[in-house]
DNA sequence: TATGGCGATGATAACGCTAACATAGCCTTT
DNA sequence: AAAGGCTATGTTAGCGTTATCATCGCCATA
């Protein structure tokens, strides 16, 4: 397979492909002229340029990035870990990450954790082989080692979704104590007075909407009935799941408070197999703000918070931090809204 | 930043990081037996493997894959091309391919193209320069550019959710002329009359599935109203605003083909806000089989495919094909199903 | 005891690119 | 006209890994 021997003899590299050699002897300048051309096309007089790029299209040449990262120190790639792939809140802040990257010529790599820390653990571990510009984490916990491993790496790190005081280095969430807090408060406000609260407990992000949303009711009402699920790859089932565990433990529930919007729509169609009203019988809330809040009837009323944004938040970071730049405050909240709609 | 002139002497290299030389000086062995302890650890002594496992562990050593590429020519990255992220559909794609890449060592390279052939052809030749060991693209419509590249570029290529007779290289889908088809003798059937098509005009395999159930109807009842979308990142808004279309073009329509069940939802959302009884006044299919397929009131009647098991064959004849064993087929028909709900 | 084979390890030369420095030619400036 | 500076291009030496071949013991065999 390796030519041994004879040297600069072929036209083509042994693997066949073609390199910017190749390029650069057909347009009759040097590789490093080719290098020039590809990155820094100003520098080079309109003629030769003009020449290499004649010559690119000719031979379809098609830089080798992985031997660039080798003698550049960039590979002008970003690493994506999420719990999940199928999940829409993240597909929006994917959409908005990809869209602002694409744009600044980074790619994206991909990983799923399944919300297991030791998933997440590996998947950096084998991302920071690949040598990432950046890495953009889902949520602000994870394993020391992994925390480690990411320090040692000294690339930019972003953690999304979720606000912390002592992050890795960058975070972009919003405050999911304060958003189970304020619809705590809504739902006491609005007269109901027996809750529950149905998220995940794997996700911290679930328990701290728990946290505020209990705390917003210290005192005032009965502590919420907290129903947990674990499985969280069938959404709607899951949400589904979830109601017909606050019916059968606590049939007198009023009112309930849902982790994600998903899992709120999946509750409110159960609700209506069974013919329970919504919000008559029970007033469901959820957290996210998905395209199916809107939709569904009643409306799902929700803290809304813009996954995309959070997406764009984290890329525009990122940019901003390996062009060299100064960073104006590496701690973003990109805050939430409750949106009121019929269901609560 | 680069060190010229001393040799050997610094314990790390320039750039900080640690390199495998390093680990192999911590064990006292060559870096060669490091990489061998890495890739083949069985041909190494268990005395030596477990000091150069220590030395690694000490060292917080993570292997260059990008080095190891251009060492061995295999770069253990598989790139994806979806035309959206945030669509369900390609969702469990994702997640098929990425649990099945993950347990065999591979990763994800992930690129949108917002349903833009030229898009697609940029995404695919931005890739290329990253060197995958393979890739995995979306329908079967590409442009004759990028499909030039992928086959210069030599590496396996499964394309996605469509079928064709003449593939690039490996395809794993479904037949969506079939499936419509199958959709338009359905309603027939049933005596559904005055029927229409909703989907998207930038799809081909929207089209297919409307050509399928043109087809289908031609010499039974009337020519179907088609109805086409072209914005899709808001599927649900996009399918309430086609059956506002539907109903104002052809009020008489008494059923409608929606070409993906996110869409179809957003018909049935819409209906329901309108007064319009479904089935009863409009009867609407879909075409996914989506968790919201089940759940919605009424049952959302489907022509289901299994985007899980999509990637899960992908990623299969990837790993297949890259360990150097024959193919038993190179297209793969994972079949639809119609599924009879209460929507048609 | 010489021979061959095997198991474990090491030395060396790429892989395709870019950083850093070198050079050559030309234009200003004084 | 000499000095300096600028622009366009070339040369050289790696980046961190692995393929390949070489080596060195050691043991079984004849």
């Amino acid at each position: 397979m390796r030519q041994t021997g004879m040297k600069v003899r072929a036209n083509r590299a042994a693997s066949g492909r073609v390199r910017m050699l190749d390029v650069a002897r057909e347009a009759g300048v040097s590789a490093q002229t080719v290098s020039r051309v590809l990155r820094l096309p100003e520098t080079v007089a309109e003629a030769t340029r003009r020449r290499v790029l004649g010559a690119i299209e000719k031979l379809n040449y098609v830089p080798d990035l992985t031997a660039s990262y080798l003698a550049s120190n960039r590979s002008r790639v970003v690493a994506l870990v999420l719990p999940s792939v199928s999940m829409s809140i993240f597909a929006d802040t994917v959409a908005g990450l990809t869209s602002s990257l694409d744009s600044a010529g980074y790619q994206l790599l991909l990983a799923h954790t399944d919300y297991s820390l030791d998933d997440e653990e590996a998947a950096i571990r084998a991302f920071l082989g690949r040598r990432p510009d950046a890495m953009v984490l889902t949520g602000v916990e994870h394993s020391a080692r992994a925390e480690e491993l990411l320090r040692l790496s000294g690339i930019p790190v972003v953690q999304t979704w979720a606000l912390t005081d002592n992050p890795i280095d960058m975070v972009v969430g919003c405050d999911n104590v304060g958003a189970g807090f304020a619809m705590g408060e809504y739902f006491i406000e609005r007269g109901y007075r027996r809750l529950a609260f149905a998220g995940t407990n794997t996700e911290l992000r679930s328990r701290q909407r728990l946290e505020g949303f209990a705390r917003a009711l210290a005192g005032k009402v009965a502590e919420p009935l907290v129903v947990g699920r674990e499985d969280l790859t069938r959404q709607m089932d899951e949400g589904a799941a979830a109601v017909d565990e606050v019916l059968r433990r606590q049939p007198d529930t009023d009112a309930v408070f849902v982790a994600s919007d998903a899992l709120a729509a999946g509750a409110i169609f159960e609700c209506r197999r069974r013919g329970v009203r919504v919000p008559d019988d029970i007033a469901i809330a959820g957290f996210g703000g998905y395209e199916i809040a809107r939709h569904i009837t009643p409306g799902l009323t929700t803290a809304e918070v813009s996954g995309r944004r959070i997406g764009e938040l984290a890329a525009q970071l990122i940019v901003t931090r390996l062009a060299g730049k100064a960073l104006e405050q590496d701690v973003v909240d990109v805050g939430f809204r409750i949106v009121q709609r019929d269901s609560a």
